[in-house]
RNA sequence: GCCCUCAUGGUGUAGCGGUUAGCACGCCAGCCUUUCACGCUGGUAGCGAGAGUUCGAUUCUCUCUGGGGGUACCA
């Protein structure tokens, strides 16, 4: 099994790109197979380096590696020239200077369902005209069907009677998109095209234009298209429409691999999470679903923090570390290993992203955040007063640890007759200045017994 | 308009002629609890409609309705 992934490089890697990418990867890894990347920038006046470069990064942060190097398809150009010559030569292509309103006209006399035959139609250039490179090159189209294997829909047949004679290359010759990809998969030696739908309606095309040059057609799956929460098709405007935006927002690249494999895809005993290496064992082309799936984000959120908790944290420090980076609040960690390493520890269950763990734990590295609310509520009049108490009992603690410090403060609680929220929050917030962060004791012993005064104090004189 | 295509709760799916229609997210409630989470328990909600075929249709066929894609000298 040979597969391959195409993307044509006019912006970032879209979530749907990333889905046909991962099935073409699955494919290619759970059969032994090869997984080829070709960047499809014929499209010269929207592609660029930059593109390309993103996609790339966007490819390895998933994990999705390719074989080989990536191919440009504009490098193919003289093979796919030479084949437009060579159908012209052998007349199953012609030269036409057909407009969309010629094709138009030819449709109210014929029907609507007629397609386009440019063959004997007035608009047809002349052999000396065709020879100065005169007109469009079509490709003839039989008559018949064409019908296109396709894994996740069964065979789908397009009568040909349907179909325009479709415009292969441009008057001066460069190829066009449909006679591109059927060339360049053939020449690869691709055994399955798997890509979006959107692509379905061409398919038909491609496999006149490898018939008329006598080849063999590859088998197809069409996989669904990917929506937006409202039902219409993904795009920039629903937010996380981009691997690169899945990335800022603290997403898991296994979390997101679990997620759009699921997105269409599920399998007989209908696990929810399944770890790469299980993927590329289950997956199955056949049993990718027919119909549109919408992005659910809330339900990646769920599925990222299931993998962030169970993280090992080696491996979450990483992630978070090199987050922070990117965020721009590296140097607020820098040269504090050890206390990053402890405050993702305490984090790691109160997260869902990794981009959550700075607004949680932040303040260990700032100093107390602002949060208004959270100080009239728990640093008003009776509340310090408890907090008065707690800084006593702190000043006493020793060793200054979680353990130590957590049996203090409940000594504390029962000794005073109070809720326990009642002494713990005024302390978080002193400590965190709001009422939300990891867990308190965890959080004063992290700063340690001095930093963890000097913030106690600064909450009692505030 | 024309061509292709899809249809199980709000969302993603399991099911492949006979099931109390399963799972997961979400939502609601309770429990746990120092906040927030996590976790646990329970609950809410579905086979788009109409004809057939059949002893029996979510499952097979057709029609309708609704959704999606395509319809470029873009990819």
């Amino acid at each position: 099994m040979r597969v391959r992934f195409a993307p044509s490089p006019t912006g970032l890697l879209h979530v749907g790109g990333a889905r046909a990418a991962l099935y073409n990867w699955l494919m290619a890894r759970g059969s032994g197979g090869e997984f080829l990347l070709r960047i499809e920038d014929t499209d010269r006046e929207r592609s660029t380096p930059e593109n390309i470069e993103q996609i790339l990064d966007a490819l390895r942060w998933l994990g999705l590696d390719w074989d080989g190097e990536p191919v440009l398809q504009t490098t193919h150009e003289e093979r796919h020239r030479a084949v437009v010559q060579t159908l012209l030569d052998e007349d199953k292509a012609y030269r036409s200077t057909a407009t969309a309103e010629d094709v138009k006209a030819f449709k109210a006399e014929h029907g609507a369902d007629r397609g386009f035959r440019g063959g004997d139609h007035p608009t047809r250039v002349s052999a000396e005209d065709a020879a100065r490179g005169v007109g469009a090159v079509r490709l003839r189209v039989p008559e018949g069907e064409t019908v296109v294997r396709d894994l996740v829909r069964g065979d789908t047949t397009f009568k040909n009677v349907h179909l325009d004679d479709p415009v292969v290359a441009r008057a001066d010759g460069s190829p066009l998109y449909n006679l591109a990809v059927a060339i360049d998969d053939l020449d690869a030696g691709i055994t399955h095209v798997v890509r979006g739908e959107d692509h379905l309606s061409n398919t038909p095309k491609q496999l006149l234009v490898l018939q008329a040059m006598g080849a063999e057609a590859p088998l197809y799956a069409h996989l669904p298209l990917l929506h937006g929460p409202d039902g219409k098709k993904l795009s920039k405007r629903h937010g996380a429409a981009s691997v690169q935006e899945l990335r800022d927002a603290g997403y898991l690249p296994d979390a997101v691999v679990n997620y759009l494999a699921l997105l269409g895809w599920g399998d007989v005993d209908d696990e929810t999470e399944i770890p790469r290496d299980e993927l590329v064992k289950r997956f199955d082309i056949a049993r990718v679903s027919k119909n549109p799936a919408r992005f659910d984000e809330q339900k990646l959120r769920w599925l990222n923090g299931r993998y962030l908790r169970a993280q090992g944290l080696d491996a979450l420090v990483a992630a978070v570390q090199g987050h922070l980076i990117e965020a721009g609040h590296g140097h607020m960690v820098a040269g504090k290993e050890d206390l990053l390493r402890t405050a993702v520890e305490i984090s790691q269950e109160k997260i869902t992203t990794v981009d959550e763990f700075w607004p949680l734990a932040g303040f260990l590295f700032t100093g107390p955040a602002d949060d208004l609310q959270a100080r009239e509520k728990w640093l008003d009049e009776p509340h310090r007063e408890h907090l008065a108490a707690v800084r006593e009992t702190l000043a006493g603690v020793d060793p200054f640890d979680t353990e130590h410090v957590d049996a203090a403060l409940r000594a504390l609680v029962g000794e005073r007759g109070v809720k326990a929220k009642d002494v713990f929050q005024p302390l978080r917030v002193a400590l965190a200045g709001r009422a939300i962060s990891p867990g308190v004791f965890e959080s004063a012993a992290a700063l340690g017994r001095e930093e963890t005064l000097r913030r106690v104090d600064l909450a009692l004189e505030g």
